[in-house]
DNA sequence: CGTAGATTAGACAAAGAATGTCAAGTCATA
DNA sequence: TATGACTTGACATTCTTTGTCTAATCTACG
């Protein structure tokens, strides 16, 4: 299960919601829903400020997290990873003092 | 220009290679490969392997190198970029210690 | 200048990945 | 066992990526 499906999930559960009622304000299947609660299928950028808002979540930390598990997805099977997170956090930076 | 083009470039430069030379080699279009050195596409990871021996470059310095300009261009336009690339270093760190 | 070779631009095709749905399945529980 | 919630897997659709082709641009040089 993805960290981000999981703050998704525990939330719903939180809230007593069923993945119908979700689903049906996202405009979605509950099956794919289900999905990407349990990581199987990965949210759309512009549906995690729709889910913050129907979870009452905070957007940018659930951003953060949907960022994060698709920038982890990218390295997980590399030996590498960790030095291209480095180097890309230093890119990063660079871009942010212009 | 992506960083790992600019490896690319100056290396083949170095070597005295044209595009068209590393291009058969690679089994693929010059103009593709001019692409790729402008930043303008990207290498597929199988690529990244025979460009290093073609260019006779370490293979994992130039794999990191592209994981890393890939990661980059995942949070290149989001504020919390560097928070996501925090927290999936994170989860990659706990991956490592089984 | 004008040609030749190298590189680039841009439109398009093909291939592949992501996103979504549906129908049938499982699982818990009243 | 019957119902409702969730999951599974196959499939369709849509979007992205990867690649090619042709024509354009650029550079060096006779």
């Amino acid at each position: 299960m993805s960290q981000f499906g999981k703050i998704l999930r525990e939330r719903r559960e939180q809230k007593q919601l069923l993945l119908r009622h979700v689903a049906a304000k996202m405009d979605m299947d509950t099956a794919l829903l289900s999905k990407i609660e349990r990581g199987e299928r990965n949210a759309r950028r512009e549906q995690v400020d729709l889910l913050a808002s129907i979870l009452d979540l905070n957007a940018q930390d659930l951003l953060t997290r949907w960022l994060a598990d698709r920038v982890y997805e990218l390295i997980e099977d590399e030996e590498v990873g960790m030095k291209a997170l480095m180097e890309a956090a230093t890119t990063y930076k660079k871009s942010q003092q212009p």
